[in-house]
DNA sequence: GATGAATGAGCCTTCATTCAT
DNA sequence: AATGAATGAAGGCTCATTCAT
């Protein structure tokens, strides 16, 4: 790699870097804690620097959301792509359970996001179905392959992911639960979505 | 009633008044709408005034939030306290994912109240606990009756309740199911549990 | 006057405090020079006290303009409302030529005024024309007794209140004329309307 | 041309480039909306281009008054340099009348300029006196001849020319005035100033 | 106890200017 | 000479909070 690019990149990443940094504040201090003049601070870039990135607070935003949408996804999605459809659950469904053991203190996890002003704009909730449409796939595989009752997707859903989304969601707010205790449950989804 | 009560009356029903408008602003406008002279305007007070019964605005955002928690509990368990195990957990089941269809677009939602800053003090954690109890204990009675799983509680709850949530969010967002869809989705969550 | 009136007064002013400190800035640096938090300390309250009398800086201009056409009209057209046609006509040429002996170095001068962001609406000129009517119903006055040319009265004014603008402006730019000189302008101007 | 001319030129051009887009944007949307990033995009060059040739905002507006001060007494002078002195100030004043009507809209007015920041420094005073001599030297040549009555020039510019400047300004307003209109004001200018 | 005018810190954003390339 | 990304002071404005009445 030439100067040229190298420094072409450390640009580049200006944009990653204002973002990370908006990220970490929101995550330790709520959306409330981001001002611009802070983030500029923490991205390490003078306040004016961020606008020629982003035309407004808002669009940052916006950004924000879109990014940690694809980063949840990419982690609750790791390995669940091939394999049997059992397998393929199975990953899913750790996946999220164990989902806030990899995010550090610096990371807004998913409900965060969620609950951002305007991630609940149209635009957002489209990007979000079609970002999570994996998942979703793998229960259509189960039910096409006759392995899952022979319901709609949502409800499948409901009844065997969102059990784990709680889970993590209790273990985030510091509730510890056993491995043995959260393989039953896994259990309890499995089998309920069976046939 | 003397004067005094009947002041300390009044004075509770400003409290309430001021409580009800800063629910009715953020569930119209976001957190991000609420301003004190907003809220004043709202209320019908002066912007002192709710400095005689808030020291802050961020003492007022917590009391909201309770607010909001024993209005979600009562609801979510009405009718849930008497009766055979399965009716109320029937009951409960039912009243969860027709939460959305019980609030008014002045109301916030559990979603919502769980989001507000502050919300996830260890403090207001501790609320929801006992607040929520009474759920948990349809549960408990259900194990101890030998007809629940004997599983920890928190597992039985995110197993049969959390789909319940999940549904209720989907509906909240816009997405329809049938009465159909919903008892199927009931079905699961009540056999999942069950020895 | 009781104590309350003598407070609500002094409130009242505090918005003409408010515009001559605006006023007196804008004499001084120019309308580049009005910033809000400048215009906070000249007029002796807090920036935010001048959101409660505009609702913004172009609202405050606006006003500004307003104010500076009443007052120069209302220098302009001192005793010129009454007597013959001659002597207000005179009264009226001279107000305008020695417009700027009356004002201090804090006034900002009409034609400032008319050059503010703004001044130039439809609105703005409206105000002009019916501010400015008492002007030209002196030309009216006089070609309805004969005494001027049969003309249209912009052009009368433009023929002989002119001038005397233009000297004013020069005066206030430095030039420095005798009162022979001005009187020999009268002259001229006085005569090339008269029929 | 060596090369050293040729880059002069070309450097010469770019100044002129900036000084026209400069011009052209507070024609458009006056001196509050002219800043450098605009300027370099409207002018095609790089914003640092512009401190080349300029030391700062306050040199390239003082230039741009110069050189609308120039062009406009290019306007208003044109043909009106030789003939006879009837001839000429004819010329003068209906230039002056019709400068509008030669202005594009991306063209400063006279008055606009004047009215620009730093307009009123000492500097561009004496430079608006020795551009616009020539206008002053019809004068003068007319008194010198025994045709105009004998009074200082200034007094005679305001009183003949001055109400040329006035009606152009309500034309460039939106007034409209027939050229039987226009051609009775000339007459009583010309007239008044007659011996 | 209630009021609401006043405060001023802090917010988002712009923009004249610099400087490494 | 030219570029344009970066800077950061300053701008207009909001709003939680105070306090004299």
């Amino acid at each position: 790699m030439n100067e040229r690019s190298f420094i072409a990149e450390l640009m580049t990443n200006k944009q990653q870097q204002i973002l990370i940094a908006a990220e970490s504040i929101i995550a330790r201090e709520g959306y409330q804690g981001l001002s611009m003049q802070k983030l500029a601070e923490e991205a390490g870039v003078a306040a004016g620097t961020i606008y020629r990135y982003y035309d407004n607070k808002e669009a940052l935003t916006a950004q924000l959301v879109e990014r940690i949408f694809c980063q949840v996804a990419l982690v609750i999605l790791k390995d669940a792509e091939k394999g049997t459809v059992e397998q393929r659950f199975r990953r899913l469904w750790w996946n999220v359970v164990e989902f806030d053991a990899r995010t550090t203190t610096n990371q807004l996890s998913y409900e965060q996001a969620l609950h951002l002003p305007g991630a609940n704009s149209g635009q957002h909730l489209e990007l979000l179905l079609s970002t999570f449409q994996p998942m979703r796939q793998i229960l259509v595989d189960g039910v096409e392959a006759g392995m899952f009752k022979d319901i709609r997707v949502e409800i499948l859903v409901a009844t065997s992911i969102e059990p784990a989304v709680g889970l993590a969601r209790r273990r985030q707010q510091g509730m510890k639960f056993s491995n043995n205790e959260l393989s039953t449950a896994y259990d309890l989804c499995w089998h309920s979505i069976l046939k």
